[in-house]
DNA sequence: ACCAGTACATAGTAACGCTAAATAGTGGTC
DNA sequence: GACCACTATTTAGCGTTACTATGTACTGGT
């Protein structure tokens, strides 16, 4: 998807996911496969576990190892009180960067 | 700001400093105190001139020295065609990404 | 002589997404 | 029964970027 979108997924991928899970509790693969039917046609595999393993050492998570009749077993993620209140910080700083960033492009930064 | 406003400026800084100077020519220390009172109330001196070294190399503006009245010299950054074109690439980047996670907020990831 | 404000520069660090490769389980096919 | 595709996770090494911290330099006021 280029550079530019790589540069600007740092800080937000984390917040995508934890939105994702804040939804519904899914794992890696899962999330991964989700990622890209929604457009983000190229987020690597290693990109989601290493985050995956950041939130949960962060304590964002809870993990449960459920089987699978496909493959190796899946490891469950659940967001849980602490994430969702990471969540919320992170919908503010978010809605404040998107805000400016709108400003900026209506003020003729076009 | 946080640590999370860092993490997500990565990437959109860059944007934000180009949208300024496609509104009007400007130096350093001056987009520096104008992301202040926008703000970004602690983007840090060193982070705006080390971009600013980054895009000139990049070739996306143009740069005059110009001396002023109140210290040394300073340098004026002026947006030029491939530095709009980037920005034009950085907006649609941008469109993209908001309207996804914006939909993610909807989605009940909330 | 000193200090505050203006103005720029840069070495070192931390965080994060990507590349690439490995491991492991299931099912189908020849 | 060997191979391959799909599912599923892991991890070492790399490049980019913002921050910390510090240094340099010019002007004006006390």
């Amino acid at each position: 998807m280029g550079k530019q979108m790589t540069e600007m997924l740092k800080g937000t991928l984390e917040g995508i996911v934890l939105a994702i899970l804040a939804a519904r509790s899914a794992y890696g693969y899962e999330i991964t496969a989700r990622l890209r039917d929604e457009g983000f046609s190229d987020i690597a595999e290693g990109t989601v576990y290493a985050l995956l393993v950041r939130i949960e050492q962060k304590g964002f998570v809870d993990v449960e190892k459920v089987p699978s009749e496909k493959g190796p077993p899946r490891k469950v993620y659940t967001l849980n009180a602490q994430g969702r209140e990471f969540l919320e910080e992170f919908w503010t700083t978010w809605s404040f960067l998107a805000d400016r960033i709108g400003q900026l492009r209506e003020d003729g930064g076009k």
